[in-house]
DNA sequence: CGACTCATTA
DNA sequence: AATACAATGAGTCG
């Protein structure tokens, strides 16, 4: 991407955009706010709502129009005059095309909008999944085919020739570059970058035809055709219908012709993209210097007077120029997507690098630099070919042309169009389709799909942009082979993908269809349904309508077996014959048990209409008889039925309140549906303890499995009751969760304040150890005034950020009881009676734990210190420090058995002064406490 | 005859 | 287990 947007801004020789770049800047960033989220919905909700912006949009560029006002003498100054809305031709329900129009001023610059994206650098393909790829292959071995494979790879990028000493073990390495397994992931992103390609594109057509209405454009363009051609144009009411229509074609080609002469291509437009190749040299920024330049619609206005841009241009402006004439124009497009599919097949007619990469440099100028004479030895046959095959049909084509003199600026001439005209021919209502630029077509729509193999332009998408912004996918009129062809090369035969370029388009469609798309729609239609059967294999692949056995799969069946085509070619002259079937007529097929998953039964008297393969057993007898095989297929395999052999499973009912099972006392409750009549599901965890206080039949409901291993275990989700008592087992429900929060409460309060208690207690004892004197060395010590009054300090702190401890009182309580105990210096038994006499254990566990620390008191304070990071309030950390924290057993006791309320009691007396605040304690306080004692013991 | 497409193979 | 990729050979079209 990087890459692209330096390309983006080189200054490329043609006529410079004046635009500055933060209002770039600031279109893109305004645009993208509303852009992200789903990218088309608000792309037209962002349209439609930008209508009530629209003022103070429309300042912006009133500055911008002023300083190209007095730039360029343009030749719409009557127009500039008007109100950009009163000149464009203003249709009443121009919504999409006026907001587009309006907030576009604004956002003039756009990137991806003249200058087509050339290559993407496909990343995944590089070092990371290819290293995958050779681990998984795996041994040792490998590395040094690999290394040996890249050496010669390179040299034969560089030289052409490979003198290897071994052949054999040449072709061996090269294979194993070669073969690089395409990761179902990478297959995903590709289609995605697919997909946004497509709308991007998308987008971009669309902002192209909303400049098409511009009222200055179109202004300027309207005065250059004669006079005459236009009174052809003129419907006449005395023709008939024939007459009318060939008066319009007429008018068209005459237009078209004119438009030819004035119009001058100096650029290239649009063409196909390419995944970039990991081993492909960069492409140096001269290569982009014949592209068009990225436009905004100053830009685009300049074109439209100085009559000059690519082929691309060239159409939009023509589009531009019939709609100003007052005829009904659409501009078409054939989005020059990256392919989804596979890299390589896009790659593959182009195959030396050196070749791909001249071919690469100059897309558009084969014509210009063909081959015919090129000394170069076999290799860039391949793309020689192409090159002449697309200069032949260009040839052709311009020979085809009706009596348009080519023009001499052959060099951006191409052989097909990317953007071309559909102008609405009102004796019919029928659009027909003008390319003035490539093929100087009129209303020859089968004239400019670019064959199958071409590097440059494949129609995949062709877009149909009507002035008020309704687009229509008009594909099928143009691709000779829609079903059997193009339509692998979109999304539609992608999953999901159907749907989702119906999504992609939905914003474009006009509410309420008129006569003549319903015209249309037929005649797509019709141009589908005459396509015909395919002739080769090939062909019958995802085809839509058509299947052929062989590439059937394997939870499929071809029910009624009708041959609908019954012939097809294996080979040719010794013809084997294969029968062809509707897909329509293909069924996946679930065995028996598999339909019962999904809550489905199949139907009595239903026979399976195919056999499971058998399952690949142990036994594999070198020489498997045929026999065998045969009986092995027909015991092991498992009977497979259609969806249609099916019906919704019933389950048993439930007879006064007795909950039928199966073997194993529970319910299949595979899908929702599977309810037994008189019953209800009652999903909760609790539902079957419920139930069996409430006292009612209860089942366990088994919605699924869980292999872990290779052993499924079901997977129980509350029960189902007979639907009377629902009822009383939710009340029942009710009470047994008010009773755990409640318990849950208690625990935690009772657990903050054993917390509490250990603290103090190690404190104490701390206190206490400190005093020993060991061989009258005092060693170093836990000054256990200062750490309290640094806690002190920090919790207070604390206190002022989080504000987490409702009474200060409270928070300063614990540590500066401690400090009294301190203060008195003397450890008295009866001081800490109240609480010592049951924990002798936990005495001695302190003790060692403050033997520990005591040892690297630096460790105490940075302690501290981090957990005054912990924010108490969060309950993940609270339960963190729980479960991490000493024992271990304690964690697990604290969930189901609250420690017992006696340390409460102890602690009530010398400790926490009231209830109230040891709750308030326990929310905050408890996780701090925790891991101040426990923390320690690592 | 050459270009090009399709099917097969590993 | 199944598909995809790349090379190769055969057949067809113009």
């Amino acid at each position: 991407m990087a890459g692209g947007r330096g390309r983006l801004h080189k200054p490329t020789g043609a006529a410079t955009s004046a635009t500055p770049k933060r209002t770039t800047r600031r279109g893109a960033a305004s645009q993208d706010a509303t852009w992200v989220p789903d990218v088309f919905h608000d792309l037209l909700s962002e349209a439609t709502s930008s209508k009530a912006a629209g003022p103070e949009e429309d300042r912006k560029p009133l500055k911008k129009r002023k300083t190209a006002l007095s730039t360029r003498p343009i030749p719409a100054k009557p127009a500039d005059g008007r109100h950009p809305a009163t000149s464009s031709k203003a249709t009443p329900p121009r919504t999409l095309a006026e907001d587009a129009f309006v907030s576009s001023d604004k956002e003039d610059d756009e990137g991806s909008d003249a200058r087509p994206i050339q290559t993407i650098i496909d990343s995944d393909e590089s070092d990371e999944s290819d290293l995958e790829w050779e681990d998984a292959l795996g041994e040792g071995d490998i590395d040094e085919d690999e290394n040996a494979g890249d050496e010669e790879e390179a040299e034969l990028s560089d030289l052409s020739i490979t003198i290897a000493g071994d052949k054999g073990k040449e072709k061996e390495t090269t294979k194993k570059v070669r073969r690089r397994g395409i990761t179902s992931v990478d297959k995903k992103r590709r289609l995605d970058i697919h997909k946004m390609h497509v709308l991007c594109l998308l987008y971009h057509v669309h902002r192209r035809n909303a400049w098409c209405n511009d009222g200055r454009v179109q202004a300027g363009l309207r005065k250059l055709p004669p006079p005459k051609i236009l009174s052809n144009l003129v419907p006449n009411p005395e023709f008939n219908q024939y007459q009318a229509s060939k008066r319009f074609i007429d008018g068209m080609n005459e237009l078209k012709i004119m438009w030819g002469n004035k119009f001058k291509v100096t650029a290239l437009g649009i063409h196909k993209p390419r995944w970039h190749d990991v081993d492909a040299e960069a492409q140096a920024f001269t290569d982009f210097d014949d592209l068009d330049i990225p436009m905004d619609r100053q830009d685009f206005r300049k074109a439209a007077s100085s009559l000059q841009g690519s082929q691309d241009i060239g159409a939009q402006l023509f589009c531009a120029l019939l709609r100003a004439i007052g005829v009904e124009a659409r501009l078409v497009c054939s989005l020059q997507v990256l392919p989804f599919a596979s890299a390589a097949q896009a790659s593959t007619p182009s195959k030396p690098s050196s070749e791909k990469s001249t071919i690469h440099l100059d897309p558009y100028n084969n014509i210009e630099a063909p081959s015919p004479s090129k000394p170069k030895p076999k290799p860039p046959a391949r793309p020689k070919r192409l090159s002449r095959l697309e200069k032949i049909m260009g040839e052709r084509n311009l020979a085809l042309s009706s009596g348009v003199a080519p023009r001499q600026k052959k060099k951006y001439h191409t052989a097909y169009p990317v953007y071309w005209v559909e102008a609405l021919n009102p004796a019919h209502q029928k659009w027909v389709p003008i390319d003035p630029h490539s093929t100087f077509t009129v209303d020859k729509s089968d004239k400019l799909e670019p064959p199958l193999n071409s590097a440059q332009n494949s129609l995949v998408y062709a877009v149909a942009f009507e002035d008020d912004s309704v687009a229509k996918d008009v594909t099928r009129r143009y691709a000779k082979a829609y079903n059997a062809k193009t339509r692998k090369f979109r999304v539609e035969c992608a999953e999901g993908g159907v749907k989702w370029w119906r999504r992609a388009l939905k914003v474009f469609r006009r509410g309420a269809p008129l006569d003549r798309d319903q015209v249309e729609d037929a005649a797509l239609a019709r141009k589908e349904a005459a396509e015909g059967i395919p002739k080769n294999v090939q062909d019958f692949k995802d085809h839509p309508v058509y299947v052929l056995e062989r590439h059937i799969k394997h939870n499929e069946v071809i029910h009624p077996l009708h041959q609908v085509g019954k012939v097809n070619v294996s080979s040719a002259m010794n013809p084997k014959m294969e029968p062809i079937y509707r897909r329509g007529d293909v069924h996946v097929v679930r065995s028996a048990d598999k339909w019962y998953r999904l809550g489905r039964d199949v139907k009595a008297g239903e026979q399976p209409l195919k056999y499971a393969k058998p399952k690949k057993n142990a036994r594999r007898s070198l020489p498997p008889d045929a026999d065998v095989d045969m009986d092995e297929q027909e015991e092991v395999g498992a009977g497979l039925y259609a969806p249609f052999q099916t019906e919704l499973y019933v389950a048993p009912p439930v007879i006064r309140g007795r909950v039928p099972r199966n073997a194993f006392g529970n319910l299949d409750l595979y899908v929702p549906s599977m309810v037994p009549p008189g019953g209800v599901h009652v999903p909760h965890k609790l539902a079957s303890k419920a139930a069996r206080i409430v006292g009612v039949d209860y089942a366990d409901a088994v919605t699924g499995f869980s292999f872990k291993g290779r052993h499924g275990t079901a997977v129980v989700q509350g029960v189902v009751v007979a639907q009377e008592y629902k009822e009383a087992v939710e009340a029942a429900l009710d009470a047994m969760e008010h009773a755990q929060v409640e318990a849950e409460n208690a625990a935690r309060t009772a657990e903050a304040l054993r917390l509490w208690r250990k603290f103090y207690l190690g404190l104490k004892i701390a206190q206490r150890v400190n005093a020993i004197e060991i061989e009258g060395e005092k060693g170093p010590q836990i000054n256990v005034h200062e750490e309290l009054e640094r806690q002190d300090k920090l919790m207070t702190e604390q206190q002022m950020a989080g504000g987490f401890f409702p009474d200060e009182g409270t928070v300063t309580e614990p540590p500066s009881r401690a400090r009294e105990h301190y203060e008195t210096s003397t450890y008295d038994e009866d001081d800490g009676g109240g609480f010592l006499p049951d924990l002798e254990d936990d005495d001695n566990q302190e003790t060692r734990k403050l033997g520990l620390i005591r040892q690297d008191s630096e460790h105490f304070g940075s302690t501290l210190l981090s957990q005054q990071q912990l924010r108490p309030r969060q309950e993940e950390e609270q339960s963190g420090g729980f479960t991490t924290e000493d024992d271990g057993e304690d964690a697990g006791g604290f969930i189901r058995e609250p420690s017992p309320p006696p340390h409460q009691d102890d602690m009530q007396g010398g400790f926490v002064q009231t209830d109230a605040a040891a709750d308030d304690f326990a929310g905050g306080y408890e996780s701090y406490a925790g891991q101040y004692c426990g923390g320690r013991t690592e």
